[in-house]
DNA sequence: GCGGCTTTGGTGACTAAGTCACCGACGGGT
DNA sequence: ACCCGTCGGTGACTTAGTCACCAAAGCCGC
């Protein structure tokens, strides 16, 4: 497959657009610019002016907020097939970011310029339906987060994220203090979470890393949400 | 002024209209409908699909979500010039409400059908600027609750609600429980906090009312955030 | 290879918040 | 007057967050 063939063809890797209009999708294609850009890069943050909506096509977005108090916490991931709403937010209405965006992976994505973003939407119905569905999904996510931060004990969030960052390799790179930034905690609350869920043997701790032995007793405890 | 002068004011009362183009405006005018809701009333909620998009004229709706533990938590409010993005969300996207919006005094609404709504968006460029602008409020507000839930003490939060419930009079009616609602924590934590706030002399309590007796010192310890 | 530095994680002591179980007081109804 | 549901108070306990340190592991320059 030819780059061109390739730049010709991202707009099937969203679900959401598989229904998009063809003089739509030929606007989207050829006014949209592929970029790449290395794992740790923050793609917006405060101060940031966004000029373009962002569709990822592969890696992962890491969205976190600064609070006035010094401390962060993650607020969600956006992955390949999704687009990043706080972009689109930025980009047509209000204010200025609350909240940074950082590359996790290396990050391949499609930008697409303010003025367009803006045609497609008066333009194509289901362009505007997918935006829509985008930020109402984002919405009652965040709904999620609150519930969760406000109602679910630290041990059962933190075997949920240890699954969930995992995703299926059973070898986590990360330190105690990103965990804690994860669930907008302390650093020894995780340490000593971590302590505990090792002294039952269903975790196995090294600097800089922790090691999955028990999958599905973790999975247990993340599920306990459900039956309480 | 008559009742028909008023029904074609009701734009102006929307900040974020001002400069909507004339066809666009007689669109919602004419195709809206006014509808009056007594207090108490659930204007929509899980299982409820929504036909309308809600542009509120008077009154106040409180949106608050069940967490599936049966708890919950008041997420935030709309007010007088605001319009319910989690109507629109609904009415476009995805999903089913995960949050019940309940009026809180008698409200007074303009109800834009779905198509309209879909209508405009695609027609005036300052009404999707408007829309999109009430989206990316809506969402940076969330990331405020987000924080303040994640990492101010709740004394700073319950002296933060009482200021802002009581917006001018001192006599506050409620009842622990729904202050407690109100935070996303547990009764017991609101009664404390509220007798140590007695003791101080900042508060005076009796059944199902709180009296301020000193705004200043609420204020001072709600305003300890910026400090920190 | 050594000495200092930073990052990472461990620990105890304490405070704040949430949970549980229970009680009593108030305020309508009938 | 009595019953009952709502409202608030309380003690005992668990969980989470804070503070002040410390020690071990990697890192870097020399």
């Amino acid at each position: 497959m030819t780059a061109e063939s390739e730049s010709r063809d991202w707009v099937d890797q969203f679900p959401g657009l598989s229904q998009l209009e063809t003089p739509a999708r030929q606007v989207l294609l050829q006014r949209s610019t592929l970029i790449d850009v290395p794992a740790g890069t923050v793609l917006f943050g405060p101060g940031k002016t966004a000029e373009h909506m962002l569709f990822l096509l592969e890696g992962t977005v890491r969205v976190q907020h600064l609070s006035d108090s010094g401390r962060e916490i993650v607020l969600y991931r956006v992955g390949g097939g999704e687009s990043c709403v706080l972009t689109t937010a930025c980009l047509m209405g209000y204010a200025e970011y609350s909240a940074e965006g950082i590359a996790e992976t290396e990050v391949r994505a499609a930008a697409v310029p303010r003025l367009v973003f803006d045609d497609l939407v008066a333009q194509s119905p289901s362009f505007r339906s997918f935006v829509f569905t985008a930020f109402s999904r984002r919405i009652t996510d965040l709904f999620l987060v609150i519930d969760e931060i406000a109602f679910q004990r630290m041990d059962v969030r933190l075997a949920q994220r240890l699954l969930e960052i995992s995703k299926g390799d059973d070898r986590i790179e990360t330190t105690h203090q990103r965990l804690a930034v994860e669930l907008g905690t302390a650093r020894e609350v995780v340490s000593r979470q971590l302590q505990e869920f090792q002294r039952r043997g269903w975790i196995r701790q090294a600097r800089g890393s922790v090691h999955i032995q028990d999958r599905g007793a973790l999975l247990s405890l993340a599920e306990d949400a459900a039956k309480a």
